[in-house]
DNA sequence: CACCAATCTGGACTTTGTCTAATATCCGGA
DNA sequence: TCCGGATATTAGACAAAGTCCAGATTGGTG
């Protein structure tokens, strides 16, 4: 499966999103790329060439795909949010000084030992961080 | 062991931070309630009653903190960083819908099968983060 | 074509955090 | 005590990420 533009349309569809030109190249920046990208990235990328989309719209759809499920946030950088086109269960690896941000496979990691939650409390996500530093 | 702007004062030295005034009562605010704040929150609490403590001073006194490891950040929330008095081993519980950020004891919790680090890397450290929410 | 709802847009605005140049404080030596 | 330099604090300008809104576009449908 190639990530198209018509494939992006038809992903877009099936999570009951309306797919329009902004949102088909949004949601292309991100698949074709499988990458973690902030809104400055996705904006940057969208607009190579001649500008297309507004800040406006690209904080608005990314907003929009993470409410309908089709990306996820991962948030380890105080000062922006990426976006993750990957919405299985995985965990993260941190690059301090590179900013770069890569996937661990959740497959073969265990954690155990979580105390009960709160009364009447749901998970929502459990994110697991590990934060490295190239060595001195 | 109380929380005394005293024993701050012996606190700040023993990490190497000449305790002045502002530091003193910044550390204070941390300590003695044991709990995760915002730079804007610790702004708030220094600057009751009458302002003593710039914005400016503020920052700066919590990365010296964050520096000289007596304290540590903690990134839930895209909007804001919090600083954390506890800097033993621990993860967090984060509540999506108030914003609160509880301590969660990791001296039970097990994170085993975690892929070895790419070459000449070094972990800095693994934030585990638990979010939750109120059940619908 | 005319209409309506959904979408997109520029730009003002807010918030968190950084930077800088001027001032204040502290401390050791003459 | 007075001086001089180092350290610390400050106000306010600035930057970057993100939000908001009122007006313009778009894309069906009758
Ligand atoms: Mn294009
Ligand atoms: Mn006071
Ligand atoms: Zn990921
Ligand atoms: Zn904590």
């Amino acid at each position: 499966m190639h990530y198209t533009r018509d494939n992006m349309a038809s992903l877009l569809r099936s999570h009951d999103i309306n797919p329009t030109h902004q949102r088909i190249e949004i949601a292309h920046a991100l698949f074709s790329r499988q990458e973690h990208l902030s809104a400055d990235q996705v904006m940057a990328i969208v607009n190579t060439r001649h500008s297309e989309t507004s800040k406006a719209t690209v904080y608005n759809t990314l907003k929009l795909f993470l409410e309908k499920g089709l990306v996820r946030e991962v948030i380890v950088d105080p000062s922006k949010v990426f976006f993750d086109p990957n919405t299985s269960p995985h965990h993260h690896l941190y690059e301090i000084d590179t900013g770069h941000l890569s996937d661990i496979d959740a497959s073969h990691v265990q954690i155990s030992g979580l105390p009960p939650l709160p009364d009447g409390m749901v998970t929502e996500g459990i994110d697991l961080i590990v934060r490295v530093r190239r060595k001195a």
